[in-house]
DNA sequence: GAGTGTATTACTTCGGCATT
DNA sequence: AATGCCGAAGTAATACACTC
């Protein structure tokens, strides 16, 4: 537990800052009220405060600075704030059910794969500090469940559909991949450093990505989808990527556009809900739902 | 007395080292 | 590995001194 606590506290400087600026005694004051004993003790001393306004600016794009006119701490360029929430909503989940074994009977989970977050601290910290790191890595595509061992440069963590994935680039054919958290194991950080590869930008590779598939050969294309009113409600409240826009919504139909690669993970989100979604635009996509779906009758035909 | 340059003050920031 | 303590360096605001 402890282990996380600068996770948790990074939490409570963001959201104080962001309700209002204030100076370090009175954040000490906030960080007081929130501790709980000797455990969870969230105050910290003035060195700790500055290197955590630093490692807030390294993982969540969040820049504070003092303001000595009114004696404060200003957040002055907040990252989207979406992406840090739900970053943190994640850590307190993962934080909540290990506090919560007596209450295992009341909180029913789905039953999954283990998302791999017990080495998210540990990447995030490697990520941070540019370590290389080793770990053992399990492909499910292959039939054998082939492991390899792997060197990585880790470079970012991205979530997608449920699902955590360490972006890295692999030092055996030095190119930028994703590896699921819940296919890595036997984590190891080594304290070889690395560069930073100047101007990767996640958030930019990513962009256009439905899912964890990048392509960045081809530009983006423009999606047009025919959702049904009922399933419409669902698209509306949970948009399937940054890029939705509504373009009808009536009792008849609820009409988006997105920008994105049409990936396989996209091909799979579309046909998951049948005859719900309609795709109007492009063709191709068209084409390829129509193929899959015939391929899914042939199977049985017989 | 306004304007300008300089010294002082009161801070933050940051690296190094010790402690847990 | 995370944190705290200390001291050096840097800096913005203020006070002061000087000139015109």
């Amino acid at each position: 537990m402890s282990k996380k606590q600068f996770i948790k506290r990074h939490h409570l400087i963001i959201n104080k800052l962001r309700s209002n600026p204030c100076s370090f005694k009175e954040l000490q004051k906030h960080l007081a009220n929130h501790s709980i004993d000797a455990d969870e003790n969230y105050v910290i001393s003035k060195r700790t405060f500055e290197r955590d306004v630093n490692e807030i600016r390294d993982i969540y794009k969040i820049d504070i600075e003092y303001v000595r006119t009114i004696n404060c701490y200003v957040i002055v360029h907040d990252a989207d704030e979406v992406k840090t929430d739900r970053l943190m909503e994640t850590f307190q989940i993962f934080n909540a059910l290990s506090i919560s074994e007596s209450l295992s009977n009341q909180i029913i989970l789905e039953n999954r794969q283990p998302l791999g977050t017990e080495n998210m601290h540990g990447l995030m910290h490697a990520i941070k500090n540019h370590f290389e790191v080793h770990f053992t890595h399990e492909k499910y595509w292959d039939e054998d469940h082939e492991k390899t061992k792997r060197t990585v440069q880790p470079l970012a963590l991205k979530e997608a559909r449920n699902r955590w994935y360490l972006i890295a680039k692999d030092t055996k054919d030095n190119r930028i991949k994703p590896f699921g958290l819940d296919r890595i194991t036997d984590l190891d950080i080594t304290r070889k450093k690395f560069i930073y590869p100047t101007g990767y930008n996640p958030e930019e590779v990513y962009r256009h990505s439905f899912g964890i598939i990048t392509e960045d050969n081809n530009p983006p294309q423009k999606i047009i989808l025919s959702y049904s009113y009922d399933q419409g409600k669902y698209i509306k409240s949970l948009p399937l990527h940054h890029s939705q826009r509504e373009l009808v919504d009536d009792e008849k139909e609820y009409r988006i556009e997105l920008l994105l690669h049409p990936t396989y993970d996209f091909l799979m989100e579309l046909l998951s809900v049948g005859k719900e979604v309609k795709v109007i635009e492009p063709l191709s996509l068209q084409k390829k739902i129509v193929e899959m779906l015939v391929a899914t009758l042939k199977q049985y035909s017989n």
